[in-house]
DNA sequence: CATGGGATGTTATACTATAACATTATTTTT
DNA sequence: AAAAATAATGTTATAGTATAACATCCCATG
């Protein structure tokens, strides 16, 4: 029996969302107070964004709702906001979307490989030890010393390829 | 002994680069040729500028130096290339640069791994297929199907290393 | 309650990319 | 060779992503 590689699954489509939205911000306020960052109105208000859904979101998204609840934002606003939340790992970019999604595991350091559906836009994250060992073997023996890694893979999701079964597409 | 994954290595500071562009640029008319498809001048003079170095290239990069030889040229001209060059598996982009390299095996349909040195920021490329089938595998663990991947890798090459050896850095 | 550092506001601008339509060049058909 | 069709490029405008630089505010601490 080994580890679930799995930390931000495609939740069903029925899932209580309120749940995943709690969990995280309860997370995030503990880790936040635990290294005694201050976790803001404004930063819990855009993490609480970037949850609202399982799918990545635009920072610019994020502004046009920050500006509607809040009269003024700017793009350093989110921007500075966004940054914040990426070092404390509460946050992940999506570099080939430039949009950025919640960590599913923010606390223990760890690799990210995510994975993108094609058909619903939802993103999960792995973090698969074995698939990280590897590609960090291979640099290695090209004599590259690795700081970090992207993996990001597209392609569709079993709920979308069992919901499309039969389709042409 | 197995092939070797490196299909765009680092290359010695010192090796002749104009080999490396005449080599590309070779391929490229032969792999057009192949497939019906027109390598015009422009086409041509934007691929020799992507291999210009074994840096990345950014697209504005390209204008500007088209700009210079040229007169006219605008954002389209050298994003619709680039489109092209990519179709053909000639150039990859680099996502977490936006910035383009010449592939090292085009012609042969293949994955791609990319290594990026911080310092002297050469992307070196690897085609490794165990690499690929394992992400592939637990992608598919997952119920999900893969249509391609993305994987970049941040960090210092060999070269770099050597030089600094015992720097702080 | 002063003050110093961190957080946010504000203005401006740089950088990346595409839409939509006009024109030119090349190939194909007649 | 002329006409028609297609592919490539030019042109103008705009959308989308991100940062620099400086001003102000807030709040933890002494």
């Amino acid at each position: 029996m080994h580890k679930n590689t799995v930390i931000r699954p495609f939740k069903a489509a029925s899932h209580r969302h309120q749940d995943c939205l709690d969990a995280a911000m309860e997370m995030a306020r503990r880790l936040c107070d635990a290294s005694g960052q201050r976790f803001t109105r404004l930063r819990q208000r855009v993490l609480e964004l970037v949850w609202r859904s399982h799918e990545p979101v635009k920072a610019y998204d994020i502004l046009d709702e920050l500006r509607d609840e809040h009269g003024a934002a700017a793009p350093p606003t989110v921007y500075r906001v966004l940054d914040f939340l990426r070092a404390q790992g509460l946050v992940h970019k999506i570099e080939s979307l430039n949009a950025y999604v919640g960590c599913g595991d923010p606390g223990d350091s760890h690799s990210s490989q995510f994975l993108i559906c094609r058909d619903c836009a939802r993103v999960a994250e792995m973090d698969d030890p074995e698939l990280c060992a590897l590609l960090q073997k291979k640099a290695v023996a090209l004599g590259f010393e690795m700081d970090g890694q992207i993996i990001e893979v597209n392609g569709r999701c079993l709920e979308c390829r069992l919901q499309r079964k039969g389709e042409t597409q």
